[in-house]
DNA sequence: ATCGGGATTTCCT
DNA sequence: GGAAATCCCGATC
């Protein structure tokens, strides 16, 4: 507890209101908040317009799922994906354009309570007796999104009004400690640089290179 | 430390 | 039909 007075006031939404890989490594270093559960954002992925980036879920135009991301900026698109996890991005651009930046790891800062007991309660029922180290809470897409407590419910929820989610000013990350490289588990457009992590941080995720499975 | 299999929905071809 | 912006666990080195 305690640290709510060092996080600063909420970004507004012109913060969003622009290309994702110009927010995405300004978002390292900030923190999101959702009720008691604080997290400062170590890694994240920007992911582009409609035509231009293979890898965005935009890429062929709207549907229903990827809707969120063609609205105002500053919200929340939450997706699920392989059949059992939420991932949480948040919109950029204009209305009208659809772009986001992924949110993939972070180290929480307040409220550790009760991100433990959301990462080893109904998500992870089958061992209850598992204990996560601090820094595994919210060190990888799927996790943070547990831990911060976001699911479909969350997919459009505009983080830029008064309401329980909210992204604050932090301490940006000094632009000598942020690392770009490829996105990770992306094939289409691997090679576009859009990962953004701040050098040596402990919660960035492991990367790992996309591999096609094949079954069984 | 690293590897590989399984869980299981949504989207697109 | 099959890949996908993933994670967890057990086996093995």
């Amino acid at each position: 507890m305690g640290e709510r007075e060092l996080i600063g006031p909420p970004l507004e939404r012109a913060f969003f209101d622009r290309p994702s890989y110009e927010v995405a490594p300004d978002l390292l270093g900030r923190v999101i908040v959702h009720g008691p559960v604080a997290v400062r954002l170590t890694e994240v992925e920007a992911y582009g317009k409609p035509g231009e980036d293979p890898a965005s879920h935009t890429y062929r135009g709207r549907t229903e799922r990827n809707s969120v991301m063609f609205g105002e900026p500053g919200h929340l698109y939450v997706y699920f994906t392989y059949g059992m996890h939420f991932c949480a991005n948040l919109v950029c651009m204009p209305e009208g354009v659809g772009s986001a930046v992924l949110m993939r790891a972070g180290e929480v800062v307040d409220g550790f309570a009760v991100a433990r007991s959301r990462r080893t309660g109904a998500a992870a029922s089958a061992d209850a007796k598992r204990v996560v180290p601090d820094r595994d809470l919210a060190r990888g897409p799927a996790r943070l999104a547990v831990t911060l407590g976001l699911a479909r419910l969350h997919n459009g929820f505009d983080c830029c009004s008064d309401g329980p989610i909210r992204v604050f000013e932090g301490s940006p990350a000094d632009p000598g400690v942020i690392r770009a490289g490829p996105r990770t588990g992306v094939s289409a457009g691997a090679e576009t640089p859009w990962r953004f992590w701040i050098d040596g941080d402990p919660t960035v995720s492991p990367y790992r290179a996309h591999v096609r499975r094949t079954r069984r």
